[in-house]
DNA sequence: GCCTCTCGTTTGAACCGTCAGTCAACCTGA
DNA sequence: TCAGGTTGACTGACGGTTCAAACGAGAGGC
């Protein structure tokens, strides 16, 4: 824990490597990531590597957790700069579909909730990590109805919000699954208009699209 | 003189590796699973697999299709049977829940359908296949509702059949997956009744549950 | 019936690149 | 000098692929 290092601009060296093993999972995918694809990442050896995570293992689940963290809160962030919770709805729906924003499209971050599902399949630790990450993100869309109740800008006699979150979670799951593999029938529009649709049904707002 | 194959190929050696593959990645998933894993389990060597098949990616593509192949026909036969669209309908949703009937449970079938994903991301034929696959299943969809509305059983009032289709089977995928990894709120039984509900909402009939 | 030739099938070991993990030595700043 | 950080060559295992040889069922000849 030194304050300042000289001769190398080194920051924290364990995030630094994290950051680099989310890339290059991102780029390759987990099943072709070698850890000296990592070290070169950050101009390091692969020895370097091992010194600090111990396994290939521990770093691949730290580094799939920790991408879906930032973008998690990245996210959570800009929400909560939006006034009305429709806006938020719906800002939080356009974040959602893979690719429908070039500048800011998520699409390496569901290529990464693939690799965090094969993997929980048979790892518990990542398992047990995949289910709060998306326990939170599914609250995300639960406190936004709730906040829209709150101020009365949507109407409170519908279906219970954690419910209705659960269900349109899974449907953008799914539709995000198909968008993601270019599908030809299910382009980046076509969810990101039968999510708005399907929000406004369950949750019982008019859009001003 | 026991199980070994005293005469010419017993049955199409073909058909069999590729059987046997698929039962691989199902029990050590797709990046576990070996040459020698599958050639073990039909009792050949390994040289024989790529004598057959070429290359082991050949063999992994034609594995997950075929798998997934089986398990529709299968499923698209049941149905078939079934004198009403809401007979076929719960059915239907029912074999589609991981985990919901024990004998039956389809919880390989989903596994398989993240390493087609995963794999997808990344493989262009295995990409395109995975497109054959899932309109195949979501048109199953939408054929029960047009034979539910050609019978009168279902309204005619409610929106189009495919948009419908793809949207519950967007939604079933995505519940599935939560099922599938053991989560710990979303249950078999819980997706069971989602899954009802919203189909009922959807296509506008009523269940005698 | 018996031999033999042939060709598709099958084997098993060898080949060879790859890669996670180890280790002894080497910094470098305090 | 000391300690933690860093290196990079090394290793041992692994696994896909190759290949030369063996096998065996039929066809044809004798």
């Amino acid at each position: 824990m030194s304050t300042r290092a000289r001769t190398k601009p080194q920051r924290d060296r364990h995030q630094e490597i994290v950051e680099a093993a989310a890339q290059v999972i991102t780029d390759r995918g987990l099943a072709e990531t070698r850890i000296q694809d990592i070290a070169d990442r950050c101009g390091v050896s692969p020895g370097l590597i091992l010194y600090y995570f111990g396994s290939k293992d521990r770093l691949l689940v730290e580094a799939l957790t920790y991408a879906n963290d930032q973008s998690y809160l990245r996210t959570s962030r800009e929400l909560r700069k939006l006034p009305a919770a429709s806006q938020r709805m719906d800002r939080l729906i356009e974040l959602s579909v893979p690719g429908l924003l070039p500048e800011y499209s998520l699409l390496d971050e569901w290529a990464l909730w693939l690799e965090i599902w094969v993997r929980a399949l048979r790892d518990p630790e990542m398992a047990k990590e995949r289910e709060n990450l998306d326990r939170r993100w599914v609250q995300s869309i639960s406190e936004v109805i709730r906040y829209g109740r709150q101020t009365g800008e949507f109407p409170s006699d519908a279906a219970d919000a954690d419910d209705i979150a659960m269900e349109f979670g899974a449907m953008v799951d799914g539709l995000a699954i198909q968008v993601l593999l270019n599908d030809t029938v299910m382009t980046p529009s076509r969810m990101h208009d039968i999510c708005l649709d399907v929000a406004r049904r369950l949750i019982g707002y008019d859009g001003t699209r």
